[in-house]
Parts: structure tokens; C-alpha cells; sequence
DNA sequence: CTTCGGCTGACGG
DNA sequence: CTAACGCCGTCAGCCGAAG
């Protein structure tokens, strides 16, 4: 039955991708345990777990564990360095396979793209059903690689929809399924509900997403306050109004590295972030984008993060030399107030960013 | 009163 | 014996100051 009153959304998410393009690279990691890392170079095995192979998660080996860690309860993995540039190139091409296919497509994230079907399909979920499985198709034979993909009402429905069979899985939540799809679900699986929220709703006593939309909207207001209990009470329902469109521009660049050896010294962890900061510099001026402010991002030995931030009268291209001097400055500062931190890894981001002048965007062509 | 600058925290890939 | 720990991005909330 087609309803044109209803969008069809669809959200591909690539399977473990930075570990599935290391094994279409070679092939002899086919069906092994596979953890891509990033190591912080600090000592041999230090760093973290970005990727791990299904195979890799069935010995407990998880994203965003420390690789020592995963190295001790799955010492027969593979454990590789992060390529990313291989990565990216991937990534391009997939996101070129999406969008040739259809008009109204957003990249979430490196391996996640979302497609507004509602034209492509004429709101039809059986149409959508079949695109979305040749689409499936083409990825796999162009490069190799499988994907799990989610089809539903809106941009929320369709990335559980893709979470819900992994990997190589393809679920469709109809728009009159929505409700039966979502309530047994845990609330962990909404969409934007992380370890925090799922506390504090336990505390409610609601453990499923079918108990949030039951929930009285005035508890979940006086609890999360306003702007959050309303979307939970929104979410629960499956209801969002969020587009399908792509971003003229991110909203910050960063970068963030990790010291050698901790650091109590200003002016050695000014270095370090001037450093990084030219780096952003070029991606920006790359871009063709300017910034109105500078932070500093400071992770302490403890693991927390302290941010120094300015914003300049008028926007910055990078090399300027008072932007340097502003990073020593924020750097300083933080110090004069924590004169016994103890600093791990520093970082530094621009926001405020706009275009430079004369600089067309893509939607000007 | 609203807005802005600065900062923290939750969340996600 | 335990703890072990990356990097990039988005958004919301809070606070005090400024308009």
C-alpha cells in the first residue's frame, strides 16, 4: 500500500568495517579474530580497541577497550594498526555507491550513511525492501564488503532497524509496525539513551523502551527535564521529524594526541598542542574555513578532560601568529588554576567556523 | 529578560 | 595482585556576564 503521506528511511551500516577492509585486503584474515587499534604510542601496547571482527567479539574482545586488556583475554587475535587512509578511500567509494543511486542521502560517520527512499520507493516499504537489497548487492560486489541495513519511518526507526540483525542483516519496521518493533526492545537501544540515562531509568523501574512510552510525560519531564523527557517520550514512540540532508560544514575540527610521557610543563604541552593545531590549520584552510574560536583540550592523568577556550573578534585563517600565542595563553591558564595537574594527552579544537570568503560550497555548483 | 562565552558531560562511531 | 585506556564529532545544560 503506498502511503505518500509517510517518508521511507533507510540507514546502511557497514559490519565491523575497519576490520572488514583489512580482511578484504588480505584475505588470510578471512574467518579470524580481528581487533584494529590505535595505539597512542605511549609503550608497545598501549591504546585502544577501535574495531573487532565478529569473530574478535565472540572471544570479548570490544570497541574502545584498552588493548592490554583485550590482549589478555584474547591473546590469539590479530591485533593491527589502524589504517585510516585505507579506510577513508572505502568509505568514499561506498558513499559514491549511495548516492548515485539515490537524491537524498546523509553520511553519519565514516561507515553509516542514511537514504530517504520516500521517492525512490513511492512510499512503498516492498519497493524500498527491493532497492535496498540491490544496494546490498552492489557494495558487495564493487568492494567486497557486507553491511546491515535498517528500513523504517524516520531517521531513529531505521538505525535500530539496522542494529536489530547483524551482520549482513536487512530489517524493515513498516510504519504501522513501529510500536511492536520498539516496546520489547531494552532502553539501551534507543537511539541516544547510553549508560547514564539507563541508570537513571532504572531507578524509575522502566528497563524497556515500551515502559518509556508508558510513562507518564510529566515524570519523564521532572526527571530529565524538559528538552530530554520530551524526546524520550517522543522516541519511545518512534517519533522523529529529524531530515535527510547533508551538512554544509562541520560545527568544530579537532585534534588530540597523546603525550610521550605526562607533563606538568606549560610550555611543553603548548608545543605539543601548537603542533597538532597545524595540522588542523590545514585541514580548515583545505576546507576553505575559518574559525572564530580556539580551545585547548587537556586530558589529566586521571583520565578527565578540562577544556580552555577563546574566541577571537573576528575570524582566524590559522596563521596568524596570535593564535599560537593563544594556545600558550589557555595552556598557562589552566595551569595557574590547577598548578598540580597532571597532564596525559592534549589537544587542540577551532569552532565558530564559517566559510572564507570567495569559498563556494558544494550546493552552489 | 535574552544572548553570549566558557565549560562540562552524555552519547555515538 | 590489579588495572590496564583513542580519537573525532554532535548536542544539551549550566553559570555568570553582557546586552
Amino acid at each position: 500500500m503506498i502511503d505518500p503521506r509517510h517518508r521511507i528511511i533507510l540507514h546502511i551500516d557497514m559490519d565491523s568495517f575497519y576490520a572488514s577492509c583489512e580482511r578484504r585486503e588480505n584475505p588470510a584474515l578471512a574467518g579470524k579474530p580481528v581487533a584494529v587499534c590505535i595505539f597512542s604510542g605511549r609503550d608497545a601496547d598501549s591504546g585502544a580497541i577501535s574495531t573487532a571482527s565478529y569473530e574478535a567479539r565472540a572471544l570479548g574482545v570490544k570497541s574502545g577497550m584498552p588493548i592490554k586488556l583485550a590482549k589478555k583475554i584474547a591473546p590469539q587475535a590479530i591485533y593491527l594498526k589502524a589504517n585510516f587512509s585505507l579506510y577513508q578511500g572505502i568509505s568514499d567509494s561506498i558513499m559514491s555507491i549511495a548516492r548515485a543511486r539515490f537524491k537524498a542521502t546523509q553520511q553519519a560517520s565514516i561507515d553509516e550513511i542514511y537514504i530517504d527512499a520516500s521517492f525512490e520507493a513511492s512510499g512503498d516499504y516492498s519497493i524500498a525492501e527491493k532497492l535496498a537489497r540491490e544496494l546490498k548487492a552492489e557494495i558487495f560486489e564493487q568492494e567486497m564488503l557486507t553491511c546491515s541495513v535498517g528500513i523504517g519511518r524516520n531517521k531513529l526507526v531505521a538505525k535500530m532497524a539496522s542494529d536489530f540483525q547483524k551482520p549482513d542483516g536487512l530489517t524493515i519496521v513498516r510504519f504501522e509496525d513501529t510500536e511492536k518493533f520498539l516496546s520489547p526492545l531494552p532502553v539501551k537501544k534507543l537511539v541516544g539513551i547510553g549508560p547514564k540515562t539507563e541508570e537513571a531509568l532504572a531507578k524509575e523501574g522502566i528497563t524497556t523502551i515500551g515502559q518509556i512510552a508508558g510513562a507518564e510525560s510529566a515524570r519523564l519531564v521532572e526527571v530529565f527535564g524538559e528538552s530530554r523527557g520530551r524526546w524520550l517520550f517522543d522516541a519511545a514512540r518512534g517519533i522523529d521529524n529529524e531530515p535527510v540532508a547533508e551538512r554544509d560544514m562541520p560545527a568544530q575540527m579537532s585534534r588530540i594526541g597523546t603525550m610521550k610521557k605526562d607533563s606538568q610543563d606549560p610550555a611543553e604541552i603548548a608545543a605539543f598542542c601548537a603542533g597538532l593545531f597545524e595540522t588542523v590549520a590545514d585541514d580548515a584552510r583545505e576546507a576553505g574555513i575559518a574559525f572564530g574560536t580556539i580551545s585547548v583540550m587537556l586530558i589529566l592523568a586521571n583520565l578527565k578532560m578540562h577544556t580552555k577556550s577563546r574566541k577571537f573578534p573576528r575570524p582566524m585563517s590559522g596563521s596568524e601568529p596570535a593564535v599560537k600565542t593563544e594556545i600558550e595563553s589557555l595552556v598557562a591558564r589552566f595551569f595557574e588554576e590547577n598548578p598540580y595537574a597532571v597532564c596525559r594527552r592534549a589537544g587542540v579544537r577551532v569552532s565558530d567556523l564559517e566559510k572564507k570568503e570567495g569559498q563556494k560550497s558544494l550546493f552552489d555548483y
